[in-house]
DNA sequence: TAATTGAAGTTAAACGTTTAACGTAAATGT
DNA sequence: ACATTTACGTTAAACGTTTAACTTCAATTA
């Protein structure tokens, strides 16, 4: 079972009878050879097998071509959606992806970071992180993009618009006649916040008020265990609007087991247009927050940062309306 | 913005006064130490805030401690399950996570592989990886684990019963009555096919054969896109069964568009039992193939091959059974 | 023709760790 | 009292690359 040690630098350059500083050249293209000698080279490579040991790369250069992820859960499918458009730039620029998910928190967010700093070139970190280890990230020397939040301490970040986004669904719903609005919302982080915000004002437009439940964590479970309090407390709103599309599903759910139809006793919709939204019964109204492009354009944006070449500073990606069957006029 | 150069043990050594041997073994506990030593050494550490170069560290001990993991789709909850189970395993055991989504395919798995293995201490592999690159996994000399697949080459494996799961679901069909019964299936791998044999099975014991109907790629697009063959074409059946959940809630969608009533027109059930299962309109019925224990088996498994130490070789857990009301008797 | 440039390769030092082999002094056994 | 072990530290050689500085020789320029 034991395979015999893999071939260095130094056998291959024995093998073509050049100086390994020959053979290194010539691997990473930075200088031209003459067409024997290159021939040799090619002939030793493929005779042993020689595959570079990036271990010893990295120590002399510094560099590790790979880059961390951190992301909060990639169950939620808008972070598998950013773990896809990653991984898709990684790859096309020969980068390995580092992917930790800070839910499974043994030992703290800030630890987690620390360990995996080391190990890559850059770090793209994702919203919820403790404002004491944005401090930290900011003196780690290594470039760091963040996503979903709004930037800090000269890190650059990428994200969509949350107040559009919620500005357009709270327009929606008001042209439909809707009056009384309710949000489910995860405000702990003020960037959180910006949701809510964009609702507000496109109600305040036509003098109406969203009515706030607050949630602990944007799931489907949270936004089912919400579903009860907020509609049959009082009066029932005409439309409910979800953190995101976990939180909106979990309240479709939960409203349909109470035996109210949907729009038609109470109107749904939630935020990132996960895939299984148009899939549901009926389908739901969203916000496709382009969490795709999101992985992309902050992978983007952090090799540029590590290829130390300047790139603006906020990205800031455009949400579109999905409507969907689960608003609608409730005379349609 | 640039940052002084990190401390090395170099550093740390002559700030404690004691020889970096000292240092390297203090920090990697492997000898105990007088207690004036260990307090300058401590005080010298925090002082320069020192932390091990995983890269310099890696090239003399040939470890790296990070795995590979190859997945086909972080979009298919399926898989995010397993990236959660391996990742919290791989925490515990103060690992790193590579991940790779093969779907994003430049230049071919083989190639993807080749360059992960040479970053990681271990690969876990997923099911949907061709029979060629299995023989050059099997010599790469570093451990691999295949999740979903059957074993090969000696290469040990780690997977639900997807026989059992079928047969379960093939049973549960049966005791409700139902006689006409769909399969829309993803065969294009033998082992896939293992899920049409316990259905066929379940269903031979009451004289009764699937309708089998293939697509190319288990999603929910490819579900709904099969709907309309496997439901017009011919007599109806009572009951289809999708490869996934994903098929399954693409098959489910398009037959209320086609105004079919579930279940009382057609049943539906999946596999996978992934998250929003529950909260469909109505519920489907599923089978857990227990995702998450899935990477952390496997993670396990990989763990204790990177230790030398001897493992099973295969690990196969029990699916289990979650009836919703998307199959329920027909009379009820 | 002599001086200058350029191309093709080499030498050797570094990168930051670990670890086998070796001291040295104190503790233990006989 | 002497040999042997044990505990605590050190020395120095690796590990597999890259790269600045250098050589050599042929081609170009003045």
């Amino acid at each position: 079972m034991q395979t015999k040690r893999p071939a260095t630098i130094r056998d291959v350059a024995q093998a073509a009878g050049v100086s390994t500083a020959t053979v290194s050249k010539f691997i990473n293209r930075l200088q031209r050879f003459s067409p024997e000698v290159e021939a040799r080279i090619r002939a030793a490579v493929d005779g042993l097998g020689y595959r570079q040991n990036p271990a010893a790369r990295s120590m002399v250069t510094g560099q590790t071509r790979t880059v961390g992820l951190a992301i909060q859960d990639v169950r939620n499918p808008h972070f598998a959606n950013i773990v896809k458009g990653a991984n898709r730039v990684a790859l096309a620029h020969d980068y390995s992806l580092l992917v930790i998910d800070i839910e499974e928190n043994p030992s703290g967010e800030r630890a987690l970071l620390e360990a995996l700093s080391r190990r890559v070139d850059g770090l793209i970190v994702s919203s919820r992180i403790p404002e004491e280890s944005i401090d930290w990230l900011a003196e780690i020397g290594k470039p760091v993009v963040f996503f979903g939040r709004l930037s800090r301490l000269g890190i650059p970040c990428v994200r969509s618009d949350g107040y559009q986004a919620a500005y357009m669904i709270g327009r929606h719903l008001v042209e439909l006649g809707m009056q009384r609005i309710a949000y489910v919302g995860f405000t702990r982080a003020r960037w959180n916040a910006e949701r809510l915000h964009g609702l507000t004002d496109a109600l305040a437009e036509a003098n109406l008020t969203p009515i706030v439940h607050e949630i602990d964590t944007p799931s489907l479970e949270a936004g089912e265990r919400a579903a009860s309090a907020v509609l049959l407390g009082g009066k029932r709103p005409e439309a409910v609007v979800g953190y995101n599309d976990l939180v909106a599903l979990g309240l479709m759910h939960e409203a349909q087991a109470l035996g109210l139809r949907i729009p038609e006793d109470v109107a749904v919709a939630g935020f990132d247009d996960i895939p299984v939204a148009r899939y549901m019964q009926p389908p739901l109204t969203s916000v496709d927050m382009r969490s795709e492009q999101q992985g992309e354009a902050a992978m983007n944006r952090l090799l540029t940062a590590i290829a130390r070449e300047e790139g603006e500073s906020d990205v800031l990606l455009e949400p579109r309306l999905i409507p969907r069957a689960s608003t609608r006029r409730p005379l349609d």
